[in-house]
DNA sequence: CCTACCGATCGGTAGG
DNA sequence: CCTACCGATCGGTAGG
C-alpha cells in the first residue's frame, strides 16, 4: 500500500504547472509546517521566486486550505473504500486504522501531517480546516457505533483516543522495525474490547 | 489534583522579577507555541518592552529550553511520587496516566503543551529538548516493563501509543464532560490486556 | 528598563 | 515569470 495517487485538486487552466507547485507545496507543509515554509522556499524548490507563485495561487492561507482539504478528500475516499471490503465491524476498523495509518507514515506522504497544525495556523484558515477535519471524522464516528464495545466504554471518547492516536503516529514512528500493518493490527488489539 | 506548584527553575539573582516573567513566558509558549509567541509579547505580558527581557535571559531558545526542562522535571516528579504510592503494576500505570493527564489538561498549564513543539523549534534547541524528553520516558518503559502483558503486545509500541495519547489529549480534551481521572481510566482500560 | 536601531525575513504587489 | 519594492515583524544589541 503506497500513497502515490497525488490528493490535489484539478487545476482550473494552466493546470499541469499549477499541480506541481501544489505537490511541492504539500510536501514542504507537511515536512516544516505552516509556519515554516515560506512562498520563498516554495518557489525555491519551483524554480521561481516566492512573489511568481502568484500567478498561480491567491495566497498562502488559501493554498494550504486548498492542499489540506484535498488531502482529506482523498484520504477519505480511501478510508470508505477500505471499509467497503470487510463485512465484520472489528475487521472494518482494521482496515480504516491501516489505512489511515499508512496515509499518515507513508514516507512521501504530502498528506496529512499537516492536520495537526491548527495552531500554527491564522484563526480564518483554521476554522476551515476544523470544519473539514469534523466531517472527516464521522466516518470513524460511525465505525465505532457499530462496535459491540461494553457499554462502560465511552465513544465518543474511544473514538477521539483511537483518531489522535492515528493522527500522530509519525510523532513516534520509524521505520524499519515494525510494518506499518502491523502497528495497525497492534492498535486495533489494544481498542478491542467486548 | 492541581498543578500549582510552578515547574519553574530557582533564579540565580533578581530572581522574583525573572520567575515572574518566566512564567509569562511558560503561558505564552503553551498557548501560541514556540514560533507563534514573540520576544515582544512576553515582554506585553511583563509590562516592558521586548528588548528589555534581554536582562534577565539569554536568549529565546534558552528560555524556552529552560522552560521546557523545568516543566518534565515536575512533571517527572510528580509522576514518581505518585506511583511509589501504589503497589500492583496496573495501579502504577494507572497513577502516572493520571497524574501526566492532568498536568497535561490543567488549564493553567505552563508545563507540558509545548512537549510537541518539535517541529517549529530550531534545531539546536530541539535536540535539548529530545534528549531530556527521552530520559522522562524511562520512567514510562520501567513502568511498562512490569505490567503482565500479552506476548503478542510490542512492550515498546504499547509505551509510545500511551505516550503519544497522554501527550496529546490536549487536542480533543474539552473540560466539563467527563473528569480527567475518568478519561485517565478509560485510558488504562483500554491498555489493560493480559 | 527605555530609546533607537540592526539585519533578516515574511506575505504580498505593481508594472512590465 | 522577474525586478524591485511595500509594510510588518522578528530576535537581538548598544548605549545610556
Amino acid at each position: 500500500m503506497t500513497n502515490s495517487t497525488a490528493p490535489l485538486p484539478a487545476g482550473d487552466e494552466g493546470s499541469s504547472r499549477r499541480r506541481q507547485i501544489c505537490e511541492i507545496a504539500a510536501q514542504l507543509f507537511a515536512r516544516k509546517g505552516y509556519r515554516g515554509t515560506s512562498m520563498r522556499d516554495i518557489g525555491e524548490q519551483a524554480g521561481v521566486l516566492g512573489g511568481s507563485l502568484y500567478h498561480h495561487i491567491k495566497s498562502k492561507d488559501a493554498l494550504f486550505v486548498e492542499l489540506h482539504n484535498a488531502a482529506l478528500d482523498a484520504a477519505e475516499d480511501r478510508i470508505v473504500r477500505a471499509i467497503a471490503a470487510q463485512a465484520d465491524p472489528w475487521a472494518k476498523l482494521e482496515a480504516a486504522c491501516a489505512t489511515l495509518l499508512d496515509i499518515q507514515l507513508a514516507p512521501d506522504s504530502l498528506t496529512l501531517p499537516m492536520m495537526n497544525d491548527f495552531r500554527e495556523v491564522p484563526e480564518t484558515v483554521r476554522d476551515q480546516l476544523i470544519a473539514r477535519r469534523d466531517r472527516f471524522e464521522r466516518v470513524f464516528q460511525s465505525l465505532v457505533a457499530q462496535l459491540p464495545l461494553p457499554p462502560a466504554i465511552d465513544r465518543s471518547l474511544y473514538r477521539n483516543l483511537l483518531l489522535s492516536q492515528l493522527n500522530h503516529a509519525a510523532d513516534w514512528y520509524r521505520p524499519g522495525r515494525l510494518s506499518i500493518a502491523a502497528i495497525a493490527a497492534q492498535i486495533v488489539t489494544l481498542f478491542r474490547h467486548e
